[in-house]
DNA sequence: TCGCTATATTCCCAAAATGCGATATGGAGG
DNA sequence: CCTCCATATCGCATTTTGGGAATATAGCGA
């Protein structure tokens, strides 16, 4: 029950929500996700520890970078069968829309100084 | 979005997903899903009604009763899809093991004075 | 070892959610 | 019309959540 309640209050805030959908196009770091989403670093940080915990995205440390992507699910039904539907839910959602459209625009490179 | 996100938040609260699998074994009224969870009638009541507005249950008034049932999902694609998987998810779960076994003590007919 | 930088954590505030008691609503019966 | 009862709504206290600024941590390069 924990680890469902988990899952489900991870999917509950439009910003993970839209990580989520971001991720789904390819890998981003802390800094792509707080400039695509227009949000403090701290705050990013703290959505993707809670979408993480919930077994729905992994990360891999690259240097200084943090690369976070879609988990497989692997951990949880529940993960798995959310990320699965997340793939084609939302696609028509305008902000989905407006943000995946922004996504090649948004690099590293640019933000973070690299 | 919006529709998604309410669908979400309604099924992240344990007393909100144990009324999900109380129903998917039958219909019930107020008085015995709030007899069932040990919480007061008001908050009962409070929970329905998110549950309701997500398109995850429905109600069909019956004298003074208003009987609860699992929608069926047709209004939104994410709530059907969470009300199939309900079906078989957390079925091993100790409080809704526990939930289910007494449901068949919980009966109107004790609670509510009918 | 000493900066420098990307990320994580901490602290604090405002907004939202949850729970309950009290009250309102609405239908059934006399 | 009045009463009674199941349910809905309101008002309030408590807890949880989301957000940002500030600070700590960790890895890279010199």
């Amino acid at each position: 029950m924990k680890i469902f309640l988990k899952v489900m209050k991870a999917l509950s805030d439009p910003s993970r929500v839209k990580i989520m959908k971001m991720l789904q196009e390819r890998v981003m770091c802390v800094c792509e996700i707080k400039e695509a989403l227009g949000i403090a670093q701290s705050t990013a940080s703290k959505h993707l520890k809670i979408l993480e915990a919930a077994g729905l995205i992994t990360f891999h440390k690259e240097g200084l970078w943090v690369n976070y992507t879609l988990s497989d699910g692997g951990n949880s039904p529940y993960a798995a069968s959310l990320i699965g539907n997340l793939k084609h839910w939302l696609d028509d959602d305008p902000e989905v829309i407006e943000l995946v459209k922004l996504l090649p625009q948004i690099r590293r490179e640019n933000i973070c100084g690299g």
